[in-house]
DNA sequence: TAGTGGTCTAGACCACATA
DNA sequence: ATGTGGTCTAGACCACTAC
């Protein structure tokens, strides 16, 4: 049985069926069908569900288990990923302490500096997909390592998805933001790219990261994406890497 | 027929059918049975080799295409992944320019400042698993874009793969640095890990880039490994990030 | 015991490249 | 026309998890 029930596309834009069925699961996922940390319904279950063999679901579900979007974890099924009980935390953060005893460190304290409702940049509009002036948030935070502060974290995000993101619930949360994001405004990131430079703080950005003004910093510009490539944060942090440094693979 | 005619493991260790084929693969692989930008057997050769279905040797392969050391092109075969006319040239080099516009910018004037033979600090042995005083080569170069020395690289090579190598021989060399070491010495580099700060350059660096002493650079240090994870290069950067950042994918 | 994902096979057909 | 990798199916069995 080669012709599933499926829509086939018209004339010019082939796409193989596991593809297909890769984008109707994506659907679901990014329409909350099922929550993070909730489990898909099995292979056989969406077989049936789309007229299609196990193993043209099992491709599709492949790929989505590559691009981090589904766990699976055999005997149990397969689960929505999540930033949360990710035994990675802090997925994004490719900062680590030069012993690289990351267990022994412990998390960061987190101070919140700052949170306010402004109008976005042209700058910051581009990077949100936004217009100029369209409402968006405003965070500034400091991550410090036992008492040492070492990351100066500065957050754009755009108003509406963050409608009631105020200092005091990003205070109140516990573990990383993105699990926040997740539980109270139902937003996923899933993508990230980094532009990573060596700068050199303003006045300000020295006292909050308690450094002289000639001290060198990493400055990391991070767009981070929800489902279909929705840019939904941007992030521009500056890193003391005299104890740390920015961890990389290259394949 | 499930009773393949390879090597059980005696008792403690399973292991899938289709990994115990990749790592054959490889073997082959290393030991240069197919070189880079040559094809390897097809699918069907493969499995009557090993004696398995072709099914299991594509999902061998699969994974040695995920990890970059084969490349599948659909009708032709299956080609052993090389550094040279791989379309992504620099493969390992993640320093692009603000505009974006790699094409227009055009590949890097270099100059060889330095090459020589010395005896391997504690620091190099380690990274490079030799011993202290084993004997390595130091590579000292600058890449200009434009005219505009943008990174000072120090490399350290063992000594003992990379014999016979010269100022002279990497003046005459075209294209990237690891294609030559894949042509001239057998050498594939297939993994790499970075460390990354940023950092103040020291008088001679100063010079060598053409900036003033307090301006941050990013520092860029390089493990590159080949096959079963033995490094074969250590690599340090100094990136001028005035004009160019240093662009990261984050999945 | 039942259900899940993981492995392995065998065969059919498709899309692409080359001669 | 032939050979390559790419897709799809169907069914068998294994390994892990939970009840």
């Amino acid at each position: 049985m080669n012709t599933p029930t499926l829509a086939e596309p018209a004339t010019p834009s082939f796409s193989p069926l596991y593809q297909q069925i890769k984008t109707l699961i994506l659907q679901s996922l990014q329409a909350g069908e099922w929550k993070p940390g909730e489990p898909i319904p099995s292979e056989i279950d969406l077989a049936a569900r789309f007229r299609v063999s196990q193993g043209t679901v099992r491709k599709a579900i492949d790929e989505l288990a590559a691009e981090n979007l589904v766990v699976r974890r055999q005997g149990k099924g397969t689960f929505v990923a999540t930033h949360a009980e990710q035994h990675v935390q802090y997925r994004f953060l490719k900062l680590v302490p030069d012993s690289g005893d990351t267990a022994a460190e412990g998390p960061a304290e987190r101070t919140i500096v700052d949170c306010r409702r402004q109008r976005a940049s042209a700058e910051v509009a581009r990077a949100l997909a936004l217009r100029t002036g369209d409402p968006v948030l405003q965070v500034r935070r400091v991550l410090a390592y036992r008492g040492v502060p070492t990351i100066l974290e500065d957050l754009w995000l755009p108003g509406t998805p963050f409608k009631g993101l105020t200092a005091e619930r990003l205070r109140a949360s516990r573990g990383p933001m993105y699990a926040m994001f997740e539980t109270e405004f139902g937003v996923r990131m899933v993508r990230a790219e980094e532009k990573i430079r060596a700068v050199l703080p303003d006045a300000e950005q020295a006292v909050l990261l308690d450094v002289a003004a000639g001290m060198p910093l990493l400055s990391v510009e991070r767009v981070a994406h929800t489902y279909h490539d929705t840019p939904m944060e941007l992030r521009r942090g500056l890193y003391r890497t005299q104890t740390h440094h920015y961890r990389n693979e290259l394949g």
